[in-house]
DNA sequence: CTAAGTTGTTTAATCGTTTAAGCATATTTT
DNA sequence: AAAATATGCTTAAACGATTAAACAACTTAG
């Protein structure tokens, strides 16, 4: 690579110290009491050899780095590609760099980002928390590095987040099932014990309480990585077994996975079963009937966990705490 | 935050200079002869201050941050988001980090985010070049930055790239209709210069030219940002004016498009309009039916970009150019 | 006329590493 | 016994910026 241009090689040319030239490219020209001629000199020195200052050295001694770190569960999903493209968006209107990494909802793969992401001094971060990573996070706040949890909090950890209010979300949508006359309601959910799971299922289960459905209550615990064959099993039997008129999915990818089953299986949406989906996904909108589904506020997400992290960074220590409110996209499949 | 541990904690506590801890911890025990006393007190000490390397200094003094900047069109797009994970596994496992950025096919974006990198630090790029970017190629190329282009590369610069052999892609699924009999043969492409579009429709015209349907060959182009009411006119010119027998849509974007539009027309599939699509999207599979598409080796793409990366910036200055080969998802909507 | 203040600048330490060069001391070679 | 080599460690510069402190050279005040 080319040699790059330093601010010894401005003072030189300038024939000043670098300190000068570090306090006019600084805009610390009235503070330090820089004579006009040295600014215009250095400014138009500056310009002439195309200096841009090298963060990495600027990172080592002022102690930060102006990047924020960002943990989601998997860049590919696109609920957390738009997330991320958000929090980029909006990081980047702040000052600040992205580094991010895809844990797989996998809690050592979490921490080894996490490490990384600290070795290289990162600000601030945002994590998606896997399961299992209390400990992990506990850490962070311990060391008073700059924190926003987003998509699910730690119930026992006191940190600032940024979640959907996932129990209202399901519970309403599932009212709404109820009050159709619906009774004999599934939900399909991953087996976890991670907030937005837990919250989303008591969401369901209060509802079908409050209906005098306890008799109905019935829910099918999935593990992270399922195959479609075990979709299948558990349509088909909800369907044709438990004699289901409507089912619940929990997420985004339990939902398309429910649907290529539906769709394998034949069954008729919403005549033979109704669906409620998570998320939203250009394959709702082309399922036949076009899928209801839970959507989350995605930008109001991005936002408000950058602008927390962002005032964290600058000081603010007041934990936040945000549970944003879904709506149901009303369609034809229930 | 915590005080971090430094060298000179490690060096205080063991009783010895900071240069040996660094040999040590380097694993340069051997060549720079430390006593064996020495290297089993430092690992020791190390351990027990849970000793990190800040990266930053490193960084600053080796001149080099293992970090790679990846620019993509837009993350929240899956086929960016599947290719920038596929690229997150493959540079971690090669003991690099990704920052990365979205252009939204923005030249001057891309020049910031290039800025900004570089300014960073950034060992090596993969870029998805936006349309207008030579110079900001040809300039990085000149400051010797190693650098991979992905999914499209410039005609007129000399650099690695690795790509889909779009022209074949395309003469093959176009031959695959013309075959069928086929003659009112349309491409929806988008309207720009790159050079994936520009091989897309000679693949197209070629493959027109080579069954003798010169008269029928047809090319819309689209702006980069089009609303869907201009799909709608588009769709509903070729189907209803122009009696196409067959659409080919360029991207996977244009794609989408248009099955909304066919979706809103009510056009049947493949009866009154064959179809093929690109990229792949869950949305294909739900589609009736299920749509043709031209998929792309994504992992390839990812695994290829990193590798070649990987090789320039260990010093290896062959440029690499890679076209790779597509393939045709024989489904029912053609 | 001396003390105090103003103006414009330099010096040098610092951030946490890496690494070339130097310095003892001990051991081997001639 | 002098010279050469080996061993084990330290010193200090360097990376490129930031920034507190010191320093001249003037001007103004008392």
């Amino acid at each position: 690579m080319e040699k790059k241009v330093s601010l010894k090689d401005i003072a030189a040319k300038v024939g000043v110290s670098t300190a000068l030239v570090s306090y006019v490219l600084n805009g610390l020209e009235k503070e330090k009491r820089v004579s006009k001629e040295v600014v215009k000199k250095v400014h138009a020195v500056a310009k002439e050899l195309n200096y841009k200052p090298n963060q990495i050295a600027r990172s080592l001694r002022k102690g930060s780095t102006s990047t924020i770190g960002l943990i989601v569960a998997d860049i590919a999903n696109p609920f957390f590609g738009q997330l991320a493209r958000i929090i980029e968006d909006e990081s980047i209107k702040n000052g600040y760099n992205v580094i991010f990494g895809s844990s797989d909802e996998n809690c050592r793969k979490s921490q080894s980002l996490v490490e990384t992401f600290l070795n290289r001094q990162v600000d601030g971060f945002i994590i998606v928390p896997a399961e299992g990573c209390k400990k992990q996070v506990e850490s962070l706040i311990q060391k008073d590095v700059p924190l926003v949890l987003i998509d699910r909090y730690l119930p026992e950890v006191e940190s600032n987040f940024v979640v959907l209010d996932n129990y209202s979300a399901v519970y309403n949508s599932v009212e709404h099932l109820l009050k159709k006359g619906m009774k004999q309601i599934e939900m399909v959910a991953y087996k976890n014990s991670l907030t937005h799971m837990e919250e989303r299922t008591n969401g369901y289960l209060q509802a079908m309480k409050d209906y005098s459905r306890e008799q109905e209550i019935s829910i099918t615990e999935l593990p992270f990585h399922f195959d479609r064959s075990e979709m299948n099993k558990v349509i088909s039997n909800l369907y044709k077994v438990k004699k289901c008129e409507a089912v619940v999915f929990a997420t985004n990818t339990l939902s398309l996975a429910g649907l290529y089953a539906v769709k394998n299986l034949g069954i008729k949406i919403p005549e033979e079963l109704a669906i409620v989906g998570f998320d939203g996904n250009e394959a709702f909108d082309f399922f036949d009937p076009p899928l209801t589904f839970i959507q989350q506020p995605l930008v109001q997400l991005g936002h408000e966990s950058v602008r927390i992290l962002v005032e964290q960074m600058k000081g603010n220590k007041k934990l936040q705490k945000l549970k944003l409110e879904a709506q149901l996209i009303l369609r034809g499949s229930c």
